[in-house]
DNA sequence: TCACTATACTGTATTAGTACAGTTTTGTCA
DNA sequence: TGACAAAACTGTACTAATACAGTATAGTGA
């Protein structure tokens, strides 16, 4: 259960995204678990579904959750150290840049299907 | 000048980068140049300054312009994109330290999804 | 039972309203 | 002239309204 404390001076998004962590953190929520559609939690938060969205894309970014179009947003699990953030961020800014040159998505997914091996 | 068309099917946002892309490729705006205000454009379009916005961090991001918060944006020039080879290079090396550092290729594959894709 | 279609979900994208924070310029007073 | 406060800019952040697109499921016919 999420609480929104409006005299809170975090942002909404901001307060839902610590909620659903401290419940991943607190084993309340494991991986895989389903979490509540955005209209779902909109409804009872009374916000709007947007304002879940972009918690969940937060959290998904961070790597606490997946969403999948049409499907839903999933429970990954607590995410590794907070470089990674910093990296993904950098790979962000790179990936922009390529595709901006030309580069297409196509010879990215080639190049990222070529790396190593291993998984998380 | 930017001009909106509204039968088009690009939504507004792209428009205005593209927009800004010409001007600079044809050398109407130089580098060092100022863009025209985010309110003053949206004005000047009768639209919102956060469709402007959305426009602008988008031509930063690619590496067309600067924007300073409280002074304004400015024309950086056409980004570098004769070496995507020296570019992609840099995305394998990135890419593989984000696996060793135990980010999924899923997490990687998602990243890549979210990026921009306006323009052909 | 199986195939297919309609529908009811799901996340996502685009645009807008509004408030905030940083910088520059202007005005005022010593 | 110089210092300093006020105001007029600037980009940015947060939330919301709305429309779209993908997936799963329920319903219907053979």
């Amino acid at each position: 259960m999420i609480l929104l404390d409006y005299r809170d001076a975090r942002p909404i998004y901001a307060q839902i995204c610590d909620g659903f962590r401290d419940q991943i953190c607190t084993g309340i929520l494991r991986p895989g678990d389903k979490l509540p559609s955005v209209r779902e939690l909109a409804t009872q938060l009374t916000i709007n579904p947007n304002t879940i969205q972009r918690a969940y894309r937060e959290l998904e970014v961070q790597g606490w959750v997946a969403s999948e179009a049409g499907r839903g947003s999933f429970v990954l699990g607590i995410p590794e150290s907070g470089e990674n953030a910093a990296l993904l961020k950098e790979f962000d800014k790179l990936t922009a840049r390529l595709l901006a040159a030309g580069v297409s998505r196509e010879t990215l997914l080639q190049h990222l299907g070529k790396g190593g091996n291993d998984n998380a």
